[in-house]
DNA sequence: AGTCTAATGAGATTGAGTCTTATTATTATC
DNA sequence: GATAATAATAAGACTCAATCTCATTAGACT
């Protein structure tokens, strides 16, 4: 349920952040609180807006401070889509990571994970003989509705 | 040798482009020009400042007017490495493409290709059922020269 | 040459993201 | 529970790549 994955990512959240000795504060709740109810990745903007509507957002620094924060603890993933806005995401504890696909018509992105495409890039690390660090990947296509 | 590469490629464009009953202009050719003699992705401000070292640079508009048509016509891929702004560079006419590795520590982007990751992508497009019609993939590491 | 239309230039505008600085809140210590 | 040290926050000015507008210029065809 995503009720629960999101509790336990939030339980998770707060554990990383007191072990790094950082003190709690009301901006990083609440984008906390929102990032573990949207599974989905939203950008900043967002954020801010779907905060601002429950008549509480943080300072837009705040946010991007936040953000920063949790991507640094690799509490979330950043998701860039070419679209001039970067989205997040929260990112399971285990260190499993997915993919997306950008629909053309409609804009959505959809997750997915490939173990195939895991280990190409695994051999292909190998080849290359520099040290590689992450990788993203980008598909795009049309989603199941718009096909 | 990058010469006679960069004079086949602004051959090919000026065809696709003379093809789709475009006119020609300045601006067009100027940025057709330096593409041509770059192998590296550059941004729209670099290209900018590079024309106006030359005393010639067109408008901003005509910049990135232009690039966009070459994206459109598949003459030029957009690159996109995460730091707010967008890179172009041209493309083989062969339609054969390769990715990216950004190094961390210097920012330099290094350029590879790997059939194993094409099959890879293809393997998974058909497992997934969507219709994929690309894919940007970007590595992120250490190139030879930091690590 | 004349006409139609693409191409261009200059600058205003947008909008995501960053920076600055004063203020507030949290945690540890006494 | 008061205090001190410092992390966290707010507000808004600011940056900068990218877009938009619209008047002007210049290709290509007759």
């Amino acid at each position: 349920m995503a009720l629960d994955e999101g509790a336990a990512w939030t339980e998770h959240v707060r554990a990383v952040l007191a072990r790094a000795g950082l003190k709690r504060g009301g901006a990083r709740e609440r984008v906390i609180g929102l990032l573990a109810t949207e599974s989905c990745a939203l950008s900043a903007v967002e954020i801010e807006d779907a905060l601002r509507a429950e008549g509480r957002s943080p300072g837009r620094a705040s946010i991007y401070r936040v953000l920063d924060l949790l991507v640094e603890h690799g509490l979330v993933e950043r998701v860039e889509v070419g679209d001039g806005q970067a989205r997040f995401e929260r990112q399971h504890p285990s260190g499993e990571h997915h993919h997306h696909l950008v629909c053309e018509r409609c804009g959505r992105l959809v997750a997915f994970d490939d173990p195939g495409l895991e280990r190409a890039i695994a051999r292909l690390s190998a080849r290359l003989g520099m040290r590689v660090s992450g990788h993203d990947i980008l598909l795009h296509g049309q989603c199941e509705r718009c096909a």
